[in-house]
DNA sequence: GACAATTGCTTGCATCGTACGCAGTGAGCA
DNA sequence: TGCTCACTGCGTACGATGCAAGCAATTGTC
């Protein structure tokens, strides 16, 4: 009956530190110093750039002297997105503004985190949040829900939709390459057949899918918020029918 | 000025083969093969499990000889993605049945197949679908959704939020891993800050997050049921405020 | 029967995560 | 002062990975 562990690295983040080690060298690096490199890393060069290697080589050591501050790239994958994640930041709210004012600036937080940090959605995750900030933004986003007077066990599912959304968004904008999506109708246009998908076909027609991506406009872009109302109008629903 | 190209895998899974090899030694294995065999392993064993190596070892070659059929690892990812999800089958719409129950079945469906091959919302891909049955299920998509009259953009984007919803909530069951999502209450519990965290605190308090995941129960889950309503109860407030 | 196209395979390379063990460091105690 | 030993960063090694290049065997065409 073990008890369940943390690693060293993530009990370090909520500032528990075990026996702080009395003889020896001092440490040369320190945990968050390399999630800042990490993640500036990722930010510059993605994450398939992120090894062990690299990140120890920026920082001028050995792949293997990260192993005295990390226990496997997956904890330094942890620290990672809790340095990207950060302090929630939420505008101020007006008193009076209702729950869906609150939603709103919780998912364009998120929205912003998420853009700067693209790689952010692509971290898989083999348990729900366990850092500091990430459990932070999951405690903003339930106290922005919990004020549509939905029970818990709702509140807790519709923060889950609101949270996917935002990183489906996030995931859409950047998982192709920009070759990929400029050249796609092209290529789907060589290969496509009209009979076996006409609706695709027609819509390739009328250059539906030829919408550049725009470079300048509205922050958050028009197709953020055009989900984000969707989502929101639907737990609207939920809460007046409930 | 170049054409962008499609790979040769992939138009050969729209019918079109170039030049058919007049000489030499009869291919020993054949695309569709191959990507019935990668997608079992997948099936099987995860994503993680499939290597050049490992699908030829099954096939009972060499990793390099599939290099014969397939271009790249990423060009059999996009075969393996094609026969995973497989042609569209819906269920034939009652006469009279409006575009509410044409996307819940498609979403359905979907869902059904992301069941399936789990593997699925995992697979990175470069550009969007490209392949005839991805295609297929874009083209199922954009007509159930054309039911609601609005704008061919806009039916485009509702369908990137409804799928994006069937993905995410696959993603959700099957990211974390069994174990990671049994401790991680206890785990969390053993770190969380009572003071910066109150509202998730207060959740694990009241044991909100403690609901094991059903064995058995309706399908679809109820947990997809919900967010398939929320999103489109969104849509239909769209489709009425239009 | 010579040629050419096409097969599957062998070899080799760079990169990855990480197990293991060594040499040097420096605080605490004799 | 000097010994001990926990602790540091590092060198080496192993098994995977995706894939480039070239080789030998096979098959159809002339």
């Amino acid at each position: 009956m073990a008890e369940p562990e943390v690693s060293r690295a993530v009990r370090a983040l909520w500032g528990i530190h075990d026996a702080v080690p009395r003889r020896g060298p001092k440490p040369a690096m320190s945990v968050p110093a390399i999630a800042r490199v990490a993640v500036a890393l990722a930010d510059e060069e993605g994450l398939d750039a992120v090894s062990m290697a690299s990140v120890a080589k920026r920082l001028g050591f050995t792949a293997m002297s990260l192993y005295r501050y990390v226990d496997t790239k997956d904890d330094l994958l942890q620290v990672m997105l809790d340095a990207a994640y950060g302090p929630v930041t939420l505008p101020a709210p007006e008193p009076g503004d209702g729950w869906r004012s609150a939603a709103t600036a919780w998912a364009r937080a998120l929205l912003d985190r998420c853009l700067a940090h693209p790689w952010l959605v692509d971290v898989r995750m083999s348990s729900p949040p366990l850092t500091p900030h990430s459990v932070g933004w999951m405690d903003a986003g339930l106290r922005a829900l919990g004020g549509t007077g939905l029970g818990p066990q709702q509140v807790a599912s519709s923060l889950l939709i609101l949270d996917g959304y935002v990183r489906s968004h996030v995931r859409l904008l950047h998982e192709y390459s920009e070759e990929g999506l400029r050249t796609w109708s092209t290529r789907l246009r060589s290969v496509i057949d009209e009979e076996a998908t006409p609706t695709v076909w027609m819509a390739l027609q009328a250059d539906v899918f030829d919408d550049e991506p725009a470079e300048e406009g509205p922050w958050p872009s028009d197709d953020f918020v055009f989900g984000l109302e969707i989502v929101l109008g639907g737990i609207e629903q939920l809460v007046e029918g409930s």
